[in-house]
DNA sequence: TTGACATGTGACTGTTTAGTCACCTATTAT
DNA sequence: ATAATAGGTGACTAAACAGTCACATGTCAA
């Protein structure tokens, strides 16, 4: 796995929004993720194969289907080269009173 | 904060090589982080600002130095936007099990 | 106060990247 | 078979970005 390629994937916010659409639930072919998008299908597929090429989405064939699947591994392993395990208590209570922070108002 | 900030900023090789030196120790200054990089000095004080405005980095003015340190928070925010407490564990153990795996050859 | 040091700004250039289009292949249903 | 469906390729354009430079401000030591 490619740590450039990870980061460079996550860069784009249409990419962002289909790794969302994919933790909200997996599975989903292309055309289906393309009718939620402002964009033609070509720009969603480049971005399909982008997210691909990062290990980000790992995808199955079904037919004349591919269906996508969301990969969390190199999210995890974004997490770990910057927060080690002394101090990811301390982070992840940071980042929950931020998100509950932000949730409240 | 802003997401999209946070996600270009991490999308550069020296953007995040500069994070590994802050990670590694804490409250450098441009001129010292500068001397370690095949760049000029405003390449550098650039990208820096780039982290600073993600605030993946913050600064403290000592006279005419200014000291970086590395905010781990929005890393974290990442984090558990995709990967949820349930799954955590688990994938966890698969990005430990890669490293593991990588590091022995 | 003079010179060296540390950081900062705005403009410029070459490269990369997002998004589109014309055109193509493979699979399914009738 | 044939028409509709699902996915795929290579070339193109406009916008964004990395990196550099001339020039400038504020701080410290002798």
């Amino acid at each position: 796995m490619d740590d450039d390629r990870v980061f460079r994937a996550l860069a784009d916010p249409t990419r962002r929004h289909l790794l969302d659409r994919l933790h909200e639930r997996d599975g989903r072919t292309l055309t289906e993720l393309e009718s939620e998008l402002e964009m033609t299908r070509f720009g969603v597929m480049k971005h399909l194969k982008v997210l691909e090429g990062a290990g980000l989405v790992v995808t199955r064939r079904s037919g004349r289907e591919k269906l996508h699947f969301l990969n969390p591994v190199p999210i995890r392993l974004i997490h770990d080269r910057w927060i080690d395990k002394y101090t990811e208590r301390r982070v992840s209570a940071l980042a929950d009173l931020k998100t509950t922070l932000e949730d409240a108002g």
